[in-house]
DNA sequence: TTGAAAGCGCTAACAT
DNA sequence: ATGTTAGCGCTTTCAA
């Protein structure tokens, strides 16, 4: 089944199947119903692979994934993939490891995919113009910023929310219940990333309240992974048992955490709060429910979707947007008892 | 960059380059090397697209994916990019919702994709011959059997657990520690699919040990939607406030039961024991530490592309694997208390 | 408004 | 062992 077909079974041109295949114009009304119809009778999808071939650009969407165990990522994927449907492309995946080059991924994914253009899904970004030099075609950063590059904003997009001031935002929160020793937990101090910005935001938060910030309240898990952040804990949790708080930066690091200060005997909120920032839904059934900051996951995929098609249509600049989160109140905070 | 610039670069036909790029036989030991080494400089990559259009079928294999939200198909997943990676095929996505229709799903892809095969992930097998006339490229069911269906079991393959017998193992579990009033957790008893084969398992495993089935003990939250499963715990409870223990057929239904029963201020394990199925990471993590058979994630996703391409490379036929869990022994299983 | 024809990059049959 | 060539299905000039 060609386009041949469906011209011959219409008794015109394929020239003229295509034009109304492609919506073009010059087309007469009862020629076009007549071709649609038949396009319809026949079941006829157009060959991709020749589309792609003969026409400059393909119509497809990469997504460079790191952390497809995460839920809050998957959520955002799936929005992802639905907005690049709605909008007639395609859309690509590679899920990469924990220490796999994301840029790398994008690059080679760019050429054998023939891409048009690229999303980054939570990544870490710390790149330099030299690196992305690979990365020839419009892309955007989902869920993390860029902060941290030497590039030109105006040679990508991103979406993500304030990293910085939601973290605040959460340190705050605790803060306000009266903790006074509040510790954070992250992957790195000094990530280039996510973590960086969410420790910036925690320790402003801390010099707003004129909380001298203390390096060994800060827990470093190294990467994301819930075994990491479990030790981590413990080991923040044997140097500092007088902790009152806890600020994890993400949902699947509250989780952990909480596992950890509950084996080391402690109870939660009442010997110390914990707040994390994502809003997956499982930590609506965590024991104890999980305070969360909770980031939009559908609208944070469908702009970057936006965003992207903006670009690559010409409709618009790359842009950087930040979203709100929503503070989900659960029951892991609350005032300190020491 | 073309086949056409490395020919050139090289000296010789675009046909010789073709047939290094092939791993043909017939060509001098000096020019492949020669060529090998230009399209290492020039990082040639060859356009899909067009050799899509040319050869007889693409290297592409589909994925209909039900549940993204679910960590354990995530894991299965990710395992299935990389051996279809390794392979040097492609693979595209695509998630449906938990109410949209996989097979029609799965037909559109295969044909605006040119499919070579399809793999089935997480859905709900009970098709007829009929409605998968539609899926003309080889498939496989991966996590599910497809044991409702009335397809011959040679005309497609599946990877997955056996459900029943696990099923049962996990009620036994709970049978030898003394459990008698042992409730059921599941999507419906009728799914024609995972549920109710796990659910026959549940009863068959009660019968043995001369327990009587009560179909008040039934749970069915009609959905594997976390909200949902937290709803007919509650009611479960509500009704009979005597159980013992609970089997629920998934992990992520055993965290939302967990957080019923303690908001209905049962201990887990002391007034109620749970067991479930899939081992996803984050129960190793839950307060308390569940309980459950551990799914072969990887390995299951690993064979649900090697089968997928034997046959497709006529290497051997459609076959039905069924892996074994692990029992991971968590905190939920105790003894009864009354 | 429509059709004819060129050509996208590649593979494979055929020729040498 | 290597080169030449005919398409694969489609879009897009160009001509009518």
């Amino acid at each position: 089944m060609t386009i041949k077909d469906v011209a011959e079974y219409c008794g015109v041109s394929i020239s003229t199947v295509s034009r109304v295949m492609n919506g073009h114009p010059d087309v007469r009304e009862n020629v076009r119903a007549k071709v649609m119809a038949a396009i319809q009778e026949l079941h006829y999808v157009p060959n991709n692979s020749a589309r792609d071939l003969v026409r400059p650009q393909t119509d497809t969407i990469g997504v460079v994934l790191r952390g497809a165990e995460n839920p809050f990522l998957m959520s955002v994927l799936r929005s992802i993939e639905q907005a690049v449907a709605a909008a007639d492309y395609t859309m690509v995946l590679q899920q990469i490891g924990t220490d796999d080059d994301e840029v790398a991924a994008g690059a080679s994914l760019i050429r054998s995919k023939r891409l048009r253009g690229l999303i980054l899904l939570g990544g870490s970004f710390d790149y330099t113009p030299e690196r992305t030099a690979a990365l020839d075609v419009p892309f955007v950063c989902c869920s993390f910023t860029g902060s941290f590059s030497s590039l030109d904003k105006s040679q990508y997009s991103s979406v993500s929310i304030d990293d910085y001031a939601e973290a605040y935002r959460a340190v705050q929160l605790l803060i306000c219940q009266g903790h006074r020793r509040i510790a954070v937990l992250l992957g790195s101090v000094q990530d280039h990333s996510i973590s960086e910005l969410r420790y910036r935001g925690y320790c402003d938060a801390l010099r707003a309240a004129g909380i001298e910030l203390d390096p060994e309240l800060v827990a470093e898990s190294g990467s994301f992974e819930m075994a990491d952040v479990y030790t981590a804990t413990q080991h923040l949790l044997e140097r500092r048992s007088d902790i009152t708080a806890l600020f994890t930066i993400s949902d699947l690091m509250g989780i952990a955490s909480i596992k950890a200060l509950h084996s080391a005997g402690r109870r939660v909120p009442e010997d110390c709060s914990v707040i994390s920032i994502d809003g997956i839904e499982m930590t609506r059934y965590t024991v104890p429910t999980l305070t969360t900051l909770v980031q939009p996951r559908r609208q944070m995929g469908a702009e970057a979707v936006r965003i992207l098609l903006d670009v690559l249509e010409e409709r618009g600049p790359h842009t950087h947007i930040r979203l709100e989160t929503a503070l989900r109140e659960g029951e892991t905070v609350g005032a300190p008892n020491h």
